[in-house]
DNA sequence: GTGAAAGCGCTAACAG
DNA sequence: CTGTTAGCGCTTTCAC
């Protein structure tokens, strides 16, 4: 092992051709017979030279490397549709540099720059929220892509993929109506930011649609923690006449919101609905298993690589949006004897 | 936006200085004075200059990235262990490639050399179980450092940090065997794998130094998934005689073990006794909350990350291995009404 | 088809 | 302290 630095000039020597020559046949360029390169690739094999994609991409002015920016790994819905995504990328045969800003903006700054500055050929990301195209455009200045998933970035020249948030709560809220409830709440999200308004707004479309009185509906906004939706929640059960059911702005929302009905006495599924946002892998283990809203984070994953790597091709497409449909997945958190 | 490529001689041309000045104070080099050195970063901020250090780290034969590969991120627990790790490094100021191998070696080699073929200064790795110091050695010639964490890599000539399986799974087996429990059962895991062995190992010195008679205990190895898992153990309760309680080789074993155990009409928790390794987040979750023995991340994160920037600076130290203790977490699903 | 030569953007001696 | 010069390993005209 440890070898020194091999370079084509030691591959051309060993296999008895010019330095172009293995150029070329590492690229499997046409110009060059088969015979050739086998014996160039043998050579390369034998004397255990490894391409340098720096160099390569230094000369060529290109990259296949792309910069994958997360706002939150902890929470796993983000972790999931990380690992989607880097399948993706990684199935189109890009190598995929990954960073979590952990909702802060100067991380965020720090990592796009850093990420421009190894090469990336382009950035994909979910970006922290109030992240604006200003925020972006110092270190993107040589032209590289964006595309942002899951939230948009304001005044953005990006593509942007997200889940139908609105139809997405509306389809859940609308699966409670359905069991005959005419008290919800809607609880949890920050207020400014346009994923929460989406979802909110969904709600709000449900329950007009239904008539039912304004009276019997409360929005409890709250950070989307787990702690600060059990404990707004608690306060609120406290406070009498408790809604028959909650729509949460996400399933993290839920799971705190459940633990903090939990405390407040009252059984989830049984004296009160519950649902989420994501539908994360835990919901189908939690007690009880959590309704949820189904975000397809492989169709997310797959049509953000595909906008980015088409913007790579093509640079000067107009801007997209595109969402993708969620599902309701009906568990047992959202049942409820309606007698009540 | 999209300014041609500007490079430092951009840079020095608007500050009026030489290219190796500016080179020399992007590197905050002492030997520019403070002066000239704002003046280069103004011009350089004016102009939109971002460096490029594909270039200088091909010049200067090194770099700052390291690849992670993870042998599957679905697993919670591994993509807690990556999210982690991502952390350690981006505090060290070093970039992170990050793949997914899912358990397949071919996908593992062709992550390793496409890493190395970017110019990884160093490899972490939680390997396919199997991997052995030959598969790394052709694509790491160069001398990249490896550390694996997790599963060890046969005849590894690395670092690797993992958790203390052996008294992991020790003292979760004694915290059963403390509540009179006589009749166990070790499920899950793949019998030719270290990890299995040796959290294998850890429940069989624990019965024994009990004294528990050997035709109370059973082993039950069965691929390291949800559905696996449930599946065997059904089978099992179905044979009569149930265990008192079940130390599972993992998060998700229990997981499935519990519903299988559910399908089977015992009540974990109650009649009979689950435990986990790894302590993923959905264990506190869980119904009824998994007892699991706690798997630091964090700390294992650092010590890889130490291990590899160590290595990074030296070479040739001798290879070590480090495990970090981990800490049963007693929660609902192991307690047992001792009558049973 | 193949080889020679120039240069991607940067750093690192070495002079001044 | 600053400028000059020669590459890092690769690609890419352009002759042969």
């Amino acid at each position: 092992m440890s070898q020194k630095n091999l370079t084509i000039s030691d591959v051309a020597k060993t296999a008895g051709v010019s330095k172009s020559t293995v150029s070329l046949a590492l690229q499997d360029s046409p110009k060059i017979k088969p015979e050739t390169r086998k014996k160039v690739m043998k050579a390369a094999k034998k004397i255990g030279y490894v391409y340098n994609r720096a160099a390569a991409n230094l000369r060529r002015r290109s990259s296949e490397m792309i910069g994958m920016v997360i706002n939150d790994l902890t929470n796993p819905f983000f972790a999931e549709l990380a690992v989607s995504l880097e399948r993706s990328f990684t199935d189109s045969g890009y190598v995929v540099m990954m960073a979590n800003t952990s909702e802060d903006t100067h991380q965020q700054d720090k990592v796009i720059r850093t990420f421009c500055e190894h090469g990336a050929a382009g950035i994909l990301i979910c970006p922290v929220f109030g992240t604006t195209q200003s925020d972006l455009d110092p270190h993107i200045s040589r032209g590289v892509p964006v595309v942002s998933v899951m939230r948009p970035i304001d005044g953005g020249e990006c593509d942007y993929i997200a889940p139908d948030n609105i139809n997405g709560t509306l389809a859940v809220t609308q699966h409670l109506l359905e069991q005959g409830m005419t008290r919800l709440v809607f609880l949890g999200g920050l207020p400014h930011t346009p994923v929460y308004q989406q979802r909110l707004n969904g709600f709000t479309a449900a329950v007009q649609k239904a008539g039912i009185k304004a009276e019997n509906i409360e929005v409890i906004p709250c950070a989307p923690t787990q702690e600060a939706a059990s404990i707004a929640i608690e306060k609120r059960i406290k406070q009498g006449e408790p809604p028959q059911g909650i729509v949460c702005y996400s399933d993290i929302v839920a799971f705190g919101a459940c633990f903090g009905l939990d405390r407040a006495g009252l059984k989830v599924g049984q004296n009160i609905a519950v649902t989420g946002f994501d539908d994360v892998m835990a919901c189908s283990a939690f007690s009880p298993p959590l309704t949820s809203v189904h975000v397809f984070t492989d169709q997310l994953a797959k049509l953000a690589a595909d906008s980015l790597m088409q913007r790579l091709k093509n640079t000067d497409r107009p801007f997209s949006n595109q969402s993708v449909l969620p599902k309701v997945i009906v568990r047992e958190s959202s049942r409820l004897a309606v007698e009540n």
